[in-house]
DNA sequence: GGGATATGGTTCAGATCTGAACTTTTTTCC
DNA sequence: GGAAAAAAGTTCAGATCTGAACCATATCCC
């Protein structure tokens, strides 16, 4: 770090705009699920993810690595998910050290119930704003931004080869 | 809400690219500055606003604004910054409501010390991996979401209309 | 076989964040 | 002038997150 090249004008306004929408929009998302399902987004993934999933279940590892957790983090949100009946854990037979996390039928009802509201926030936030074609150029920049963000590419929203 | 229109999988594939690219920068800065300087980027942000402001101090409120947090959590961040010596608090004489945090000598130094390391991993995360007329587009893009986001304007990152 | 190492998860301690309640001071408005 | 409302911050209680330490099981490799 000899001699730093600071950001210039429409570096910083890109830095912060970006800044700012990150942030906002975490927060919109976390504000309407949590009044209209009294959940944080964070907890909508992981049943998200697990509805999605064979069986609707998931070891806990193959979970953060989905939702992008630690494991710790994930070991907390999923001991809140179980008191509202919504994962229930279990012990796999084949390798009694890892714990399997499986989505109920009241998790996936309260997602079910969810969902509609969160899809329109997220509609109404990032896509009402954008044209078709601004969104695609959009994603090509994240994917760009990932490349160097996620080398081993470990995000589940892998960039399709044309 | 009564037929919701999901997202297709162009949507579906931005939408997670979007979150999965503010969650690994957030996080990639977060780890640089608390590795390489001891402190959680909030802290960082509030020691910069700071610093640029006029006698490098701002009112509580003002300040909240500017890094875009709640009353509560400023107060927690300051204490935390008070305590490292890097902020000082003092009551306004004109309107004994209102608290000004001015940044210390302390701070200002911690800051130019900080702010190299940051610099370097916003550029090599943000600016490296787009070409300047990406960079363009997609800050384009980031306004059009603050629009909706942040329909008053409140963010430090007005649109600059031509 | 059996110790060293790796893997899967949890727990612990502590930091940070959130929203609501509260205190103090100022402004508004009869 | 004085009660009601607003504004500026802080504090309280509790939720969430973080990183390190820890336990249990499985794999590796003589």
């Amino acid at each position: 770090m000899t001699d730093t090249r600071w950001l210039d004008a429409d570096e910083q306004e890109t830095w912060r705009a970006f800044l700012w929408t990150s942030r906002l929009l975490s927060e919109a998302l976390d504000r309407q699920l949590q009044r209209d399902s009294g959940m944080p987004h964070a907890y909508y993934m992981i049943l998200a993810m697990l509805s999605e999933s064979p069986g609707r279940a998931l070891t806990m590892t193959e979970l953060a690595a989905i939702v992008h957790s630690s494991p710790s983090r994930l070991s907390h949100a999923v001991n809140r998910l179980e008191e509202a009946g919504w994962v229930r854990r279990s012990k796999d037979a084949e390798d009694r050290r890892t714990t399997i996390a499986e989505l109920t039928d009241a998790g996936f009802a309260a997602l079910e119930e969810a969902a509609p509201g969160h899809v329109a926030e997220v509609r109404r936030h990032l896509f009402d704003p954008l044209s078709r074609e601004q969104m695609t150029e959009f994603r090509r920049s994240l994917h760009a931004l990932l490349a160097s963000l996620d080398p081993h590419r470990e995000a589940p929203c892998a960039e399709k080869r044309p």
